[in-house]
DNA sequence: CATGAATGAGTTTTCATTCAT
DNA sequence: AATGAATGAAAACTCATTCAT
């Protein structure tokens, strides 16, 4: 692990550098909110799992809260990076939304520190997050994907009910972020693991099966 | 501080009278800790609001941790009371799946603080809820209702789709339970309330279009 | 556990019997104080392995003072009634010194709690003890044991130094003491078990012999 | 203490110097211990005494068992660092181990507080010292001193009975222990203070003698 | 005599934040 | 830009003792 060279490279990199400083706190800092909460995450803890020191948190941050507020912004900023990737013009609608939920599911699936965020936030009501307005308040691309969806499935005549963009938004969302979030205490009272191993190919093709019956039956 | 008559019933029961303590004790506990969580309730604000003393609730419950325990007892026995109440023997299994649905969605619409203390236990991995085995680890009643509308349906034919009952609750538990406890980071980030009042009647209707499409489509 | 008849016994012991009640909650209180000194023992928890409640402790001995203190009247007593009962009168004067010594090492050997509980006296500068003039401060018999021997010895000419009885009693009591006394500190830091099995007969000799080469020489 | 000028240095040093707050802390810690045992010392009385607050305390020492272990080590690094100032290699056998006796008498004479600590150590089975075994586990350098004295006492023939240098150190510690440890239940029902001034010579004179004795007997 | 309930005052411990360098 | 030391306020928890029945 030594090794003379290397330690002169571990010098250099150590400082000097903001943006990684931040960055590298706010890694640190995600995982702590993540597993223990707005009130349960500890700046101390935070700080000693960092190169920097707990001063650094207080200059580029602020203070807890701000921090906290630093980590939901990164952290709706990756998805919403991901979403923007999602594409599926070239399926025929149903195709399409089952894909959309799909990968909403597999998002969720790869994301628990995400979800549990989400979690933590509204248990505080979202206060943090309400004070993300240029990043957060925009409305989010997952919503026009599903308008066009919606268009042309409605234009094709597969889909026969009428469905509002964001009502089905909650529709696969619901489904996705309940298996993640609510893992714990499902699996206590009714022993099952939603997110077992043996069960995601299950529940990952529930999720389209659901949403397309929803959207072609009247 | 006594008035003639009343007051002296009132001052008579105000002691000694464990069960009625240790119920305020976790009326008040169920509110301070669904309000700010674990982390963030305090046993002193729970004490301040009680008849009694700090002192009481590690008397009767220990300590933070077994208050908390006991808060999550209680709110699950009650829920788990209103499950058996369900009585849907008499209805169809398309009227009867779409009636739990909706109930479901009632319930959780009116315990908005028992849907904050399972997002909060989660949060925890349910690490109180699982010390509770007598009570909670037993097979919810709501199954086997769900079990016995499934067996109906199929009876009937109006169900094409073979569904795990389990699998079905965690269709409608994750809309209904979606609604109300993402409800601050949804509204931040799609602008929308998915509890106004406005809205009720509406997803009410959505929940159970949604599981009886599934059901009814092959 | 249950059965009829062994109850009621069980029940008709339990009741009306003062001393026994005060015995046993001394017998506990005694375990309790030498295990975790005066201010680390805890009422609640000597009440606990009681038959009876705190409040017969507050009953009986006033209250945590009242009941270290006849802690203490207690087992100064025992080794008191002890003490009365050596009989050397039929020894010489070097082997009753010696027998002396033995029987103080033997005492001490299996009174370990004994040992803890003045330890712990000394360390509160005896304010209880100091209380319990009727018993405690009449001058010890062991002393007026020790008085006659050396007399004797004084008389037949074994003895050659001229020694004070309370001075004897200090070296005597000084190694047999330190050895349960200071046990846990000894090994520790010498790696030595002062009172394990194997050395036991080794200090036995060797307080024996210190106290007759003290005396027999000039 | 010191004259004028040092009063500003008094001032700057007051804040910003971790090994003189950490130091005051010990120091006032020690004599709180030692006055009112571990369970009985108060963490709040002890900052109260010190310049720094509370808060440091647990910066610095972790917590209350913590603190108590430094003090601890802390007393054994000190009378370490005495013992190996004795020098008694120009004496002949019978002188140095007399002065030995005399030094550990004297010694002990002038730390009672030492001896408390270890009183109250002992009587928490040594659960803290275990826990230094960088310094304590150490053989006492006490012991080869004696084992010196010893291997030339035999040389010399001054010496005549077998003995092992650490029962040598329980026979001399035995009674200079007891002495200061034992001192107030003693008086108590003895009426001897052991430690006043008028019977210092004496005994000072008595542990030289019983250990010489003991030597040159066989 | 007996007992579970109750309590005030303390006691340890924690935590986000700021200071001096 | 960085850092170890420091801190006040608050939080959890404890304990001997008393009360009402």
């Amino acid at each position: 692990m030594p090794g003379p060279p290397v330690a002169q490279d571990t010098v250099s990199v150590r400082r000097r550098d903001p943006a990684r400083t931040q960055n590298e706190i706010l890694e640190v800092a995600t995982r702590e909110f993540a597993e223990r909460g707005y009130s349960g995450g500890r700046v101390d803890e935070i700080a000693a799992q960092t190169r920097t020191t707990k001063r650094m948190i207080y200059y580029y941050f602020g203070g807890k809260e701000g921090l906290f507020t630093a980590v939901l912004q990164r952290a709706y900023g990756r998805i919403r990076a991901l979403e923007q990737q999602v594409d599926v013009d070239h399926l025929d609608p149903e195709a399409a939304i089952r894909r959309v939920a799909e990968l909403t599911f597999d998002h969720h699936e790869s994301h628990p520190d995400f979800i549990r965020l989400v979690s933590i936030e509204n248990t505080h009501r979202a206060e943090h997050l309400k004070k993300l307005d240029g990043l957060a308040r925009l409305n989010r691309p997952a919503i026009s994907v599903l308008e066009d969806i919606l268009t042309r499935g409605y234009q094709t005549g597969v889909f026969r009910r009428n469905v509002d963009a964001i009502d089905l938004h909650m529709l696969i969302s619901g489904f996705c972020v309940f298996r993640v979030a609510n893992r714990y205490t499902f699996q206590t009272i009714f022993g099952r693991d939603m997110m077992s191993n043996r069960l995601r190919r299950r529940y990952r093709q529930l999720v389209g099966d659901m949403v397309v019956s929803y959207l072609t039956t009247d």
